[in-house]
DNA sequence: TTCATTTATGCAACAATGATGCAAATATAG
DNA sequence: CTATATTTGCATCATTGTTGCATAAATGAA
């Protein structure tokens, strides 16, 4: 799927930034990456235009926020099954506690049932699984 | 349990900050405390010492970090059952995404069981469940 | 109890992360 | 091509977290 594509289906403007973060996340498919891991990898990093294209994503259902435990937040590219408001965040994603690296886990979890309190009622759930990677083993 | 002799225990010196920091941890059982809900809880609260005694407090076993996704990390009083370097992390917590309450859940998982590709170690697994408490349903 | 040693505290300074407001630039619909 | 709506890039500010260092306090031993 081509950057400019995926930008219009999700009615997003395609601007020159937001083509290249998105070309980012497509040569990254399945990794989630960080505010700094995209700065350095942008031409022209302006941290707030990134934040900001960062949240429009968000918000168009183009990228999910992946919590990895390690302080600073992640996205990585949905699946085409995630619609704009309804994340398929039944995922789990991967961090490795050496090098950093956080990936999505799309099949991990085989039967993910969790029982709440009286209540409380679940709206999503996240699974963090920390440990060491291939690279880093 | 007194806070005295939690601090005995865990072989960490009993000051005066220690003592009131663990007792705001005894008086909120099961709820996991930003390092925000500590400092307005505190009576003198010093921002950096509260972040060292968390630190200290974690690395002796006597809480453990609660990841909740909201962006800061929350601390809370860990189990018996938890030692100095391996914590029950095999616990889930539950965030209100209204009132930004995190509480531990021990009970909430049945069967966890997960299936990571080939290469990668797990070591420790974080779940969060998100959703709407008690208080705000 | 008192002293020496080790550890903790409190302060200043700094770094990283993130948000808001606004003018200029750009994309899109008509 | 133009008018409108959105995005960008900049300055500024707020929050969160770290490090270094001098002072203060806690602990163990005499």
């Amino acid at each position: 799927m081509k950057a400019v594509t995926l930008l219009k289906e999700h009615h997003l403007r395609k601007t020159d930034f937001r083509k290249e973060v998105l070309e980012i996340f497509l040569a990254h498919k399945g990794r989630a990456l960080s505010h700094a891991d995209l700065e350095m990898a942008l031409d022209s990093p302006d941290r707030i235009t990134l934040y900001r294209t960062l949240r429009s994503f968000e918000e168009k259902g183009l990228i999910h926020q992946a919590i990895d435990g390690s302080g600073t937040n992640k996205y990585a590219l949905c699946r085409d099954d995630c619609t704009a408001h309804i994340h398929l965040d039944r995922h789990a994603h991967f961090h490795c506690q050496k090098c950093g690296l956080t990936l999505c886990l799309f099949h991990a979890m085989k039967d993910f049932r969790y029982q709440l309190p009286e209540g409380m009622k679940a709206s999503s759930a996240e699974v963090i699984i920390k440990g060491v990677c291939e690279d880093c083993s």
